[in-house]
DNA sequence: TGGTGTGAACCGATTCACAGCA
DNA sequence: TGCTGTGAATCGGTTCACACCA
């Protein structure tokens, strides 16, 4: 069983998303072309995606879509509850906090931090602001793994050196800064200017 | 001069970011190493990145920062005033208008509309909030051409026709909606809880 | 010597073509 | 007949090796 690329990665998570938006029984069908069509690959790559953890679809009728949804469940590891915690409640913190998208895919934020005085202590949509300097023990107590980092520029790579040095496992970076983990900590990037850029590059560069 | 992959402008735009960063006068030099190094690249791929843009290192010195600056803002047509617009004035809405990253890159969000009387015609961060109806009015007389789209995920698709028959060229959709649009309209999604599903993915399958 | 530019080799991912099963 | 699963062919991007230049 080996370990998907970023973009198959990419292509389960989106099947699974698509599935649930699916109104079809649990015990219906779906076919690879389908699934195709509303992902916008073709049929050939999602049966590919699929194979590569076990047979599972069905020659002539397609993919059991509730067989389907445990499998996707279990490759993404959803089946058991993982604790997320936020860092930086400030404007784009919030709306994280917020974000209606991670409820639906049963993703919960259960702390957040901030050094800033006025917001430590309060509440932001039923998650409870902590000081920053008591990242390490709440992280432990919580027992949580992921982190999602929404820090200025100037303060992510220290931000991430405390989250790394409480034992979290996995970033979520929304600083537009480069920073460096150990190699066993899996940091990923969001990068909102960089997506600007390329509409900017694809604008310019038009068909 | 071809098209570059969706990968290949990535990383463009970030060699972009780590000049501005790099503390060194526009004459000076920095060599495809060094920018390797702090995109967590090689050399190697640097320099074949640059190239297709025509020849403009020096050898034995490096690419001249200022020449390569210059090189990077035509590709991106930053040279150009673009204006943006935003649609859905909600959490992340808000956020994306007081997002410090854009500033740093020149964009510039110059009008957001949203549906939600109490907003509308009300300020947010020096941004006016317009209502929904005038969009393809007002984004003709500002001559918009990039859309970030914040709006809820049962509304996208509509909002993203609107937008699309107003003459927006492309669009950025933060909605965890597939949406379609025609083919000459360039749309780039940024899919929160897909980036968490990576992380949770990685997570089960740690090395 | 220290760097760039680039053809060639490599490698992984995508697509094709088709065997096989209900 | 309709759809899956998969080896083979293909494609494109990455890396290597080295020619070349200041």
């Amino acid at each position: 069983m080996k370990r998907l690329s970023t973009i198959g990665i990419y292509r389960l998570a989106l099947y699974n998303r698509c599935l649930s938006s699916l109104d079809r029984c649990d015990h219906e069908y779906v076919s690879s072309q389908e699934l195709a069509n509303v992902t916008g690959g073709i049929a050939t790559q999602v049966r590919k995606d699929l194979t590569c953890y076990g047979k599972l679809g069905e020659p002539g009728k397609g993919y059991e879509i509730g067989k389907l949804k445990r499998m996707l469940i279990n490759i993404f590891g959803k089946d058991k509850v993982r604790n997320v915690i936020l860092v930086g409640v400030g404007n784009l913190g919030m709306a994280l906090i917020a974000y209606k998208g991670f409820e639906l895919q049963q993703f919960k934020i259960v702390a957040a931090f901030d050094n800033d005085m006025r917001k430590i202590g309060r509440h932001f949509d039923g998650v409870s602001i902590n000081d920053i300097r008591d990242l390490k023990a709440t992280i432990a107590s919580l027992n949580a793994e992921i982190a999602i980092v929404s820090v200025s520029t100037s303060s992510a790579q220290e931000v991430i050196n405390e989250l790394v040095s409480a034992g979290i496992k996995s970033i979520l970076n929304f600083a537009p800064a480069r920073v460096s983990v150990p190699k066993e900590v899996e940091l990923h990037n969001v990068d909102l200017s960089i997506e600007l850029d390329k509409l900017y590059y694809l604008l310019k560069n038009s068909r």
